[in-house]
RNA sequence: GCCGCGUUGGUCAAUCGGUUAAGACGCCUCCCUUUCACGGAGGAAUGACGAGUUCGAUUCUCGUACGUGGUACCA
């Protein structure tokens, strides 16, 4: 019925996230590999991490095992990768080095690529002499390249020459004329461009490095990369990777092209970066990234306290909708409902609020165990000891939900294990006075003989004193609080008073009452 | 400048020619709670603009505007 789409039904589908080591990794990478994992899982294929290193200048040390790292994080461990080696090793472009070439050399033999010898001297007079108002960014491409010194212009004889004095040079691809470059992305439909606007882009750098566009036609078609998802910037120079698997003759092997809308500053416009984040105060980084050369940490999503299932899932929901009201997805039933006719063709503002939303969401879905695996080792590091899982697993239970951020529990919580640093005395001072401090004082002498200490008990005799005192129970409640917590918020507060003990209770009470 | 892509409430978005134009976040009000949250009930708020096609356009076509991406020996 499709029979053009026959080569594609019948493969094993594998897809591919390939990202620069060149720093931390921003949200919408990770949401590209998501859709790409999504996908590949979705249709029991392979999912690929391929390592785009080919720009030595811009290489960063730590960034692909970083990388690495925020996947793994996110629960979207690819299947191949530079850790992980498969049938298509290897998975570094900088180790694929030698394989490019011969494929350049081809195209030049067929007269789909040339050699350039322009020195960034030449290139940067031909920009200046052709620059005008009307075209303030002249390319190299068929209105120039008869004009630069290359393979085209040159004599065999002279090229020859050129290449044995081992000149410094570059492989361009030569753009076809008038003519009309089609695919369809699916996400997009059909795109069409015209030949004349595309220039010829380097293929082969001086370096002998491939540069991306290159590199990504022949490492997708060795690969067997079905399904090729990038972000949309990647738009532009689309049409120079479809001549590139024409002109390489594998048109027949070519993936399936989806170009994902872009995720925007919430504020203003444009393209979300790591300085909106540190503005706006939130993190656009999956992980928090320590770059090398400044030596300063970005702070990521994982350390500000989300939960990898709200993160991948608040990153689904970006530029993608199942069509139903559900909006909280596992990441099985991302895989299992996840279709990229869905995927919108427009760019999403990022939303924090949202965001958390998400991660407050599946804290109440997740298991008290799971919570309390990830909550304990945030308490320790901020210097909380931890004797009783169980009475862990109770503080949990009680101030769950008053938190959004996994980082939350702590402020929510350390009162339950220590006395609080400070009391929001300024709260309760105001409308002090002796009968309250007598109250205090009936209220721990009625109490020493309780011999069980337990909410209900203290609730009564509290409200029987201050029944006997004549005193408002929330003219008391409130001190009582700030007495054991320290400030305004937490769960009930005889609750509170019986977990932490009638020896704790009493003991902050006098602390307080000395400050009063 | 040129080229590509896009445009439903403040934000994320449903709708695939006929609806009172869903839902969520945020915001506001009320209830619950003598704290802060959770929860519950309400509310305000939307099809960029202009043509055309059609009995009928948010939906299809064209134009305009606006936004955004690209225009490197960076990816």
């Amino acid at each position: 019925m499709f029979p053009y789409l026959c080569h594609h039904m019948n493969k094993e589908v594998r897809t591919r996230f390939a990202p620069s080591p060149t720093g931390g990794l921003h949200l919408g990478g990770v949401r590209t590999a998501l859709y790409s994992y999504l996908y590949a899982k979705k249709h029991a294929g392979t999912f690929v991490l391929r390592v785009e290193d080919t720009d030595q200048t811009r290489y960063v040390e730590g960034a692909e095992k970083y990388i690495l790292d925020c996947l793994d994080w996110c629960g979207i461990a690819p299947d191949e990768s530079p850790l992980k080696s498969g049938p298509y090793a290897p998975y570094r472009q900088s180790e694929r080095k030698p394989m490019y070439k011969q494929y350049a050399l081809q195209l030049i033999e067929n007269g789909h690529a040339y050699y350039a010898f322009d020195t960034p001297e030449d290139l940067e007079k031909m920009r200046m002499d052709l620059k005008s108002e009307k075209n303030p960014s002249p390319q190299y491409d068929h209105s120039t390249r008869m004009q630069m010194k290359n393979s085209l212009t040159l004599t065999t004889e002279e090229v020859n020459e050129l290449l044995a004095k081992n000149t410094p040079y570059v492989v361009r691809i030569k753009m076809p004329s008038n003519e009309t470059i089609s695919f369809t992305d699916m996400i997009r439909g059909e795109i069409n461009n015209d030949s004349n606007l595309v220039d010829d882009k380097v293929l082969l750098k001086g370096d002998g490095m491939p540069t991306y566009h290159l590199a990504v036609v022949v490492d997708d078609y060795l690969m067997k990369i079905t399904h090729a998802f990038r972000g949309e910037e990647w738009l532009p120079s689309a049409p120079v990777h479809i001549k590139l698997w024409d002109y390489l003759g594998w048109k027949n092997e070519m993936p399936q092209w989806a170009h994902l809308p872009l995720i925007l500053k919430p504020d203003g416009n444009g393209k979300l970066s790591k300085r909106d984040g540190d503005r706006l105060g939130f993190p656009v980084f999956a992980m928090n990234w320590f770059d090398p050369k400044t030596n300063e940490t970005t702070i990521g999503f994982k350390e500000i306290g989300f939960l990898p299932e709200a993160f991948i899932n608040l990153l689904a929901m970006l530029g993608w909708h199942s069509g139903e009201e559900k909006e909280l997805f596992s990441k099985d039933e991302l895989i299992a409902v996840f279709s990229m006719e869905r995927v919108h063709k427009g760019g999403a503002k990022f939303d924090y609020e949202k965001a958390k939303w998400f991660n407050h969401e599946w804290l109440k879905a997740i298991s008290e165990d799971r919570c309390m695996m990830s909550v304990k080792p945030i308490l320790e590091s901020k210097g909380i000891v931890i004797q009783d899982d169980a009475y862990l697993l109770k503080v949990i239970r009680a101030v769950k939900d008053r938190c959004t951020l996994l980082n939350d529990f702590y402020t929510q919580s350390v009162y339950f294990f220590e006395t609080p640093k400070s009391f929001d005395i300024d709260a309760i001072k105001p409308k002090w006075n002796d009968d309250k401090t007598a109250f205090f004082h009936e209220l721990m002498s009625q109490c020493a003989t309780i011999k069980n200490w337990n909410a209900v008990e203290l609730e009564t005799i509290f409200k029987d004193i201050a029944t006997a005192k004549n005193i408002k129970m929330g003219e008391l409640q409130m001190p009582f609080r700030i007495m054991l917590v320290g400030g305004k918020f937490g769960p009930g507060v005889f609750e509170i008073a019986e977990m932490i003990g009638k020896e704790s209770t009493f003991e902050r009470v006098k602390l307080v009452l000395g400050m009063l």
